[in-house]
DNA sequence: TGTACATCAGTGAACGCGCGTTCACTGATGTAC
DNA sequence: TGTACATCAGTGAACGCGCGTTCACTGATGTAC
């Protein structure tokens, strides 16, 4: 098993692992398809070909950032979802989550945020996947509730994926926040939760209104 | 007044609007970060150097692009939200007037929904301008109902921005349809009136939720 | 443990190519009288 | 209306540059015995 042990499998991984974050960095500021590979290479320190021995070209490298972009928020909606709690704690809850991820890892929700719509067909498609994952995990966590009220189920994966679009809105709403404005990021928060309170009084009086 | 009506000023003019066609179009299949100016010019059949007569540089031709395509949205908009009418119609005209829109411009729809958190800073400045001006139109449209309720003039923003970004949602849902494909469009229409509804469910809930 | 061979991540040089920008120019359009 | 000069949108050649990709290579790591 030295597939996974040895020492030239942990150096090729640790290579890896910088284009991977250089190429992250690098797209703070540019698009997916204006980003050089030879720009990526520079920044990591290594020869322009070395570069294949990890990706088959830049948009590999982008699928690559989508799984690794969307695989903690992932989790951490799932943890959400788990604790049963009421309405009002639960938009808490979800919004100091966004929050918290924007704040740890903004270069992937700005990648996100910059290519779910970007130049990149295989990038896009890999979001699109993703958040349609989220949306039908959100879809399964509120059926046990709404079904006995009368949902159907088209209704209820309608609201999930509103509530997934929206997360997504907050998180782009967080990184365009300048740093040190705490004003500005409680603004945004308010803005959210409100919105999200909305929707919690529309869900409510959706069979009878 | 020579400005206005010269046969020179109208062939300027003309190729003006050919290089602004040309863009928009290559920016169907790309964004605008990646796009050549050499590009350009080879599809309108000028010299690369006669670019230089009318924009400063592709994001200069980028922002023109945002005016254009945001104008007669804008212009749509503002009618939808002069006509007194009831929630329901209101909802109804408005998703059909996004359904138009879309199949009417789709290029120009595509552009915004790429650059609104693409690679080039004055684009999407260009274009958060634009929305923010979208957002006080409907706060304003808004308020002589909402004020008398009781809603803060911040609350009725907050709504406002929701149907905005909603809008704009809603939109790049209707890209995403493949052509000949009406009923994944009526779909997504559904979709988009359900949202509106919910959203208007809460909105007159608001106060007593 | 020691030796001989295999693997393969990273090198460095080379390639052809299209890019953005500059410049002096041309010739049709516009203006003054 | 006719003439002489001014304007300026578009030309075409030239430039230096960095790009993505290829290739045979090197030398450290891994494997078999």
């Amino acid at each position: 098993m030295s597939h996974t042990s040895g020492v030239r499998q942990a150096q090729k991984e640790k290579t890896r692992r910088a284009l991977l974050d250089a190429g992250l960095r690098l797209l703070e500021d540019q698009s997916l398809s204006s980003l050089g590979l030879r720009e990526v290479t520079r920044v990591v320190g290594v020869a322009p070909a070395a570069f294949y021995r990890h990706f088959r070209d830049l948009s590999d490298l982008g699928v690559a950032l989508v799984e690794e972009s969307l695989g903690s928020l992932h989790a951490l909606i799932r943890a959400i979802l788990a604790d049963q709690i009421g309405d009002e704690e639960r938009i808490e809850a979800t919004v100091e989550a966004v929050a918290e991820q924007v704040r740890r890892y903004p270069a992937h929700i700005r990648f996100i945020a910059r290519e779910r719509h970007g130049g990149v067909r295989p990038v896009r498609e890999a979001i699109a996947a993703e958040l349609d994952r989220f949306a039908d995990e959100v879809a399964d966590a509120f059926a046990p509730q709404l079904t006995p009220e009368g949902w159907s189920a088209e209704d209820v994966r309608i609201l999930a994926q509103m509530y997934v679009d929206h997360m997504v809105m907050t998180a782009t709403a967080f990184l365009e926040v300048p740093p040190d404005r705490p004003d500005e990021e409680r603004r945004v928060a308010d803005t959210a939760r409100k919105q999200l309170l909305l929707i919690s009084l529309g869900r409510r009086h959706w069979r009878d209104g």
